[in-house]
DNA sequence: AGCGGAACCTGTCGGC
DNA sequence: TGCCGACAGGTTCCGC
């Protein structure tokens, strides 16, 4: 499910739906290896607080709580929030009950179990995210933030934009559409990236995210309406998953490459 | 420092 | 039809 755009759609959509509801209690059909830490220091922790807020850092969720602490998560690959009416049995792959004091239903539903719940009392408690680092749409971002750091680096620049701890919330999806509308080849080394290159890369990622957070809901934010494939998010994407079909913009057949055992999308002619 | 590989889990799809 | 391997949008850990 998620990139920063779909964490952002899920972000504002349960900012709007639990903001000022309480957490009567939680039932966790699934914990392993979902609930980070105590089991039951996490329902206890979480029952009897209330919603305060809920925003994105990177990929993370975070639920601010009243009158204190946070719930960070993380859905990885396939996990889902979802707020309904209280239902009678947890579907296959409801992970996490919240049941909320107004009397609905706040479901963590995940097929993989990679997903992450954790209870802070502070943020700063939190490692992953303090190691996080800059924020795509932060206005600090400037193409001297990367030169700074990678002057020498023979790093292959997807692999740069990738590194949650360099640029925090980008995926493999749109780290290849990124660089197609950069114009940049995907194995290049980030210390030969001239300055206007980082620029254009900042410039597109904005962009990228920036369309995609526009056509949420439509993308790939929503598994249960996956049936409807030929959706706007297949025109979005220009090369991801198109190997072997041409190149919009030049005909050249899109390459697919594998760098750090993820599947690479690019355009050999255009993307230099 | 930074790479590759494996691991965490389950499902789906294509080839034989 | 059935089995088997490859692959899936993320992150972390380990060894070299």
């Amino acid at each position: 499910m998620p990139e920063l755009p779909e964490v952002e759609t899920v972000v504002c959509e349960l900012r709007d739906e639990i903001s000022g509801d309480s957490i009567s209690s939680v039932d966790v059909f699934r914990s392993n290896p979902i609930v980070q830490g105590d089991l039951e220091a996490f329902q206890q922790q979480l029952s009897g607080r209330t919603f305060h807020d809920v925003t994105r850092r990177a990929k993370y969720l975070i639920f601010h709580l009243q009158p204190s602490g946070y719930m960070v998560a993380h859905m990885r690959m396939t996990g889902k929030f979802i707020v309904t009416e209280p239902l009678a049995e947890p579907e296959k792959y409801n992970r996490v009950w919240f049941h909320l004091g107004s009397g609905r239903l706040m479901i963590f539903d995940d097929v993989r179990c990679f997903g992450t719940l954790e209870f802070y009392e502070k943020l700063d408690d939190s490692k992953a995210l303090c190691k996080l680092g800059i924020e795509p749409f932060a206005d600090d971002l400037n193409a001297n933030y990367f030169i700074s750091q990678l002057v020498s680096s023979t790093r292959e620049v997807k692999s740069i934009l990738l590194d949650q701890k360099i640029i925090a919330g980008l995926g493999n999806i749109y780290v290849s559409e990124i660089l197609f509308r950069s114009k940049i080849n995907p194995r290049r080394s980030a210390g030969k990236i001239r300055k206007t290159e980082w620029s254009e890369i900042i410039k597109f990622t904005q962009e990228v995210l920036g369309e995609a957070i526009e056509n949420n809901g439509t993308t790939i934010s929503d598994f249960r309406r996956v049936d409807d494939k030929t959706g706007k998010f297949q025109q979005f994407l220009k090369v991801y998953d198109k190997n072997e079909q041409p190149c919009p913009d030049c005909g050249v057949p899109i390459q697919r490459i594998v760098q750090q055992q993820r599947s690479t999308f690019f355009c050999p002619e255009c993307q230099r």
